[in-house]
DNA sequence: ATACGATGACTGACTAGTCAGTTTTTTGGG
DNA sequence: CCCAAAAAACTGACTAGTCAGTCATCGTAT
């Protein structure tokens, strides 16, 4: 009985330890992945950059593919996670864009590392990347668009084609994240974001000139 | 004189020809680019694709890196000049962000591979592509940024942040070029995404209650 | 004693770039 | 117009280097 118990204590310290070493590798390998090609890392730098063999890799991923397709799930996984919590809540359409906003560009914020990777096309590398990257996108513009639905049923948002300003949004997202300034609190930045797309850029004298002269032409 | 005008017929066909080849070359390596990586397009891929030799090709260039290079020049050059005559022209902010949303969806949807090659992020290649990428973003942001902030003098729009809201419409457009129905008009997109920057997707209704809210709070 | 994680020298497949040799084009004198 | 020789364009086998992945061996914990 006691044999077990100790048995049952060594494999879960063991696991652990093995956890351990598969999120130190992907933490430096992410890290790497962030500054250069998938090509152009190569796993003698990853081993060198950890202080251990190259083949001790090997012992934790397959190849360094499968190593480069953990990193993105992982990745997607995190956010996704904080994300879950914030769309489970049942609140005004436009409160919770301004705060989906701010998950994501808080989220990326602290790990830029993440943001080059997942934003960098390489699509290409394996057909598993490239429906994984898709299945991450679409699912991202899906929520998009369910905010959006749900603002337009509840009479708080205008939205012609839900699809297309998911889209714009979705795009914008990693222009704004890359771009601007990293010295801006990511809420503040999800507040004036927040603030474009919903007020628009128009000046409300022109806004309501042209709304005038459309009710003219019909 | 006879003898110089043949031999300048000559030298004038002889320029010809050999702009034609590297013309193809570009061409066809542009496709393959936009297909795959950097490291993923070979030599001898390209070669075979071209049916000539890959001794060849290094008669035109002089690396696999100069004749990706001159990919990108090319295409910015490209869309760089189709830009160039509508910034000249003198007009509402309004009509001309319209236009210049149009023509750059225009451009994109002739050409994918150029789209495709440009947004990849491989920035990481060489210092040269680097610096000619980031250059490139900088003066596609300042046009807008431009067209913002004649249309904040005029009147027309009202943008609290020029440079964020140039940063969004960058980043929005490679997203919709990207992801959004292939089949549609280039003018027509314009027309939807223009639509959506100008009016916001707040309806008319929320915003004024908004607007009274912060009058309020103030 | 033995099981197992770790090691790093080694392998072999792969590829950018080269260059000696071949083919095509141009030239200029008869 | 023709032809030989010079020039230019082209070729593809070869080189030199690279790097993902392997595996015989080592240390150590139980």
């Amino acid at each position: 009985m006691a044999k077990a118990i100790r048995k049952n204590i060594m494999i879960s310290k063991k696991t652990v330890k093995r956890l351990n070493k598969k999120e130190d590798i992907i933490k430096v390998t992410a890290k790497l992945f962030s500054q250069k090609s998938f090509h152009d890392v190569k796993m003698d730098e990853i081993a060198e950059e950890l202080g251990i063999a190259k083949g001790t890799i090997y012992l934790y991923f397959k190849s360094k593919e499968k190593l480069y397709l953990e990193i993105l799930e992982e990745s997607y996984k995190a956010i996704e996670a904080l994300l879950e919590n914030e769309i489970a809540i049942d609140e005004p359409s436009p409160v919770k864009l301004k705060k989906v906003l701010g998950i994501i560009f808080g989220f990326y914020r602290k790990n830029l590392d993440v943001l080059k990777i997942l934003s960098r096309d390489e699509t290409h590398l394996i057909k598993e990347h490239f429906e994984f990257t898709e299945h991450w996108r679409l699912r991202r513009l899906k929520l998009y668009e369910k905010i959006l639905e749900k603002g337009i049923r509840e009479g708080s948002f205008n939205v012609q084609n839900p699809r297309l300003t998911a889209l714009i949004i979705f795009g914008l997202v990693r222009s704004v994240m890359f771009f601007y300034s990293t010295e801006k609190d990511t809420t503040d930045i999800a507040e004036e974001v927040y603030h474009v797309i919903t007020n628009g850029i128009l000046s409300p004298k022109v806004s309501n000139l042209e709304k005038k002269l459309k009710v003219m032409n019909h």
